[in-house]
DNA sequence: AAGTCGGGGGG
DNA sequence: CCCCCAGACTT
């Protein structure tokens, strides 16, 4: 899609589902966009409905604002988080009414200069509140964008993010701005979504390189992790003597649905609940060397423990959980670092029995 | 490039 | 639990 086709997509969307009714998009005037857009920074929509008209009726003016006191201020944003927004709100009323005559720059980067305005709150002021051609490239747009192009690489990388920002410059329109502006964060918000978006609904499918290749959900691509989150968990393997180890079978949803397992325990003192629940008496515990098993989303470090099980029930009590033995190995499916567990147990078994007299 | 600031919602 | 959200600023 050419730039012109793009923008006349998002507009004649904006037309029939853009959002018109929040609060800030009434009475727009600088100030009231500008307030808006520093606590929508990190925060939900449906957070800031509960202060943005509070706020207003308290400090209807930059003058209100920049004469308040301090604590008014903070009161305001109390429960909203990042107070350095709510002082630098008033830092910055202060200078627009020292400096600019109580009367917001109609220029980019005097905005930006702003403190707590960045390059996208005041490409927003600048394209909603004055109607000035101005890119933004907030959370949504990035998302949009992103998958719109297919952008590889993170874009809180500078590289990547100069690309995006040369992408939102390209597309925005000269008219209209204000509805481009607010048709690019609506659909970031309601169709783009990071998870399921609404692809079928988008007056951007045709164009969108990500949903062309069926992608969406790799876009934008995350932030690179060096180190993966680390779990740890403790796998005892329940050995009776007949050779046989106690395993479970996991729910067929989520991790390693429906594959067989080790019992996982967050600590030893949590054997004695495993051994009751299943009539076991234990005899002795002995520490395994550990085991790391990586997964695309974090690392587990497994701690196996080898309990002797000196008397049992004949019959496993419960659905969904088995004696295996180790010499002739039932055909089941078994989690990649249990069936590394289990061969062990195995070939130190097999060794035992060999040797024993 | 990475850390900090926060409260809330969703997977 | 982690990740992310109408980001900006500091180190």
């Amino acid at each position: 899609m050419s730039p012109a086709q793009f923008s006349t997509a998002v507009l004649d969307w904006y037309d029939s589902h853009g959002r018109k009714d929040l609060p800030w998009q009434q009475g727009i005037t600088p100030y009231r966009v500008w307030v808006s857009e520093i606590m929508l920074q990190q925060t939900q929509v449906s957070t800031v409905l509960g202060y943005f008209d509070r706020f207003m009726a308290a400090l209807p003016t930059v003058n209100d604002l920049a004469t308040a006191p301090e604590d008014e201020v903070l009161h305001l944003w109390t429960g909203l988080g990042y107070y350095t927004r709510a002082r630098n709100l008033q830092k910055t009323a202060q200078i627009v009414m020292r400096e600019h005559a109580g009367e917001f720059p109609r220029d980019v980067d005097q905005l930006t200069e702003l403190p707590g305005i960045g390059r996208s709150t005041a490409g927003a002021i600048a394209s909603l509140s004055m109607g000035l051609r101005a890119p933004i490239l907030d959370g949504n747009v990035k998302r949009v964008l992103a998958r719109y192009v297919a952008q590889e690489g993170y874009p809180g990388e500078p590289k990547v993010a100069k690309q995006l920002w040369d992408v939102a410059e390209r597309f925005t329109p000269q008219a209209r701005v204000n509805h481009y502006t607010q048709a690019m964060m609506d659909l970031g918000a309601t169709l783009c979504t990071r998870s399921k978006p609404s692809c079928l609904l988008c007056p951007l499918k045709s164009g969108c390189q990500a949903h062309l290749l069926g992608l969406e959900i790799r876009y934008p691509i995350p932030k690179p992790r060096k180190t993966l989150p680390q779990r740890r968990t403790l796998m005892p393997i329940l050995a009776n003597h007949q050779g046989e180890v106690l395993l479970y079978r996991r729910p067929s949803s989520g991790l390693w649905g429906g594959l067989w397992s080790l019992p996982e325990l967050d600590n030893l003192q949590s054997l004695d609940d495993l051994a009751s629940r299943h009539g076991l008496q234990l005899g002795t515990r002995q520490m395994q060397a550990e085991l790391t098993h990586t997964f695309s989303h974090f690392q587990l470090a497994i701690e196996p423990w080898l309990i002797q099980v000196d008397a049992a029930p004949t019959a496993v009590a419960e659905a969904d959980w088995l004696w295996y033995n180790l010499a002739t190995p039932p055909r089941l499916g078994l989690a990649a670092p249990v069936k590394k567990l289990l061969k062990r147990a195995a070939d130190a078994l097999a060794a035992n029995t060999g040797e024993t007299p």
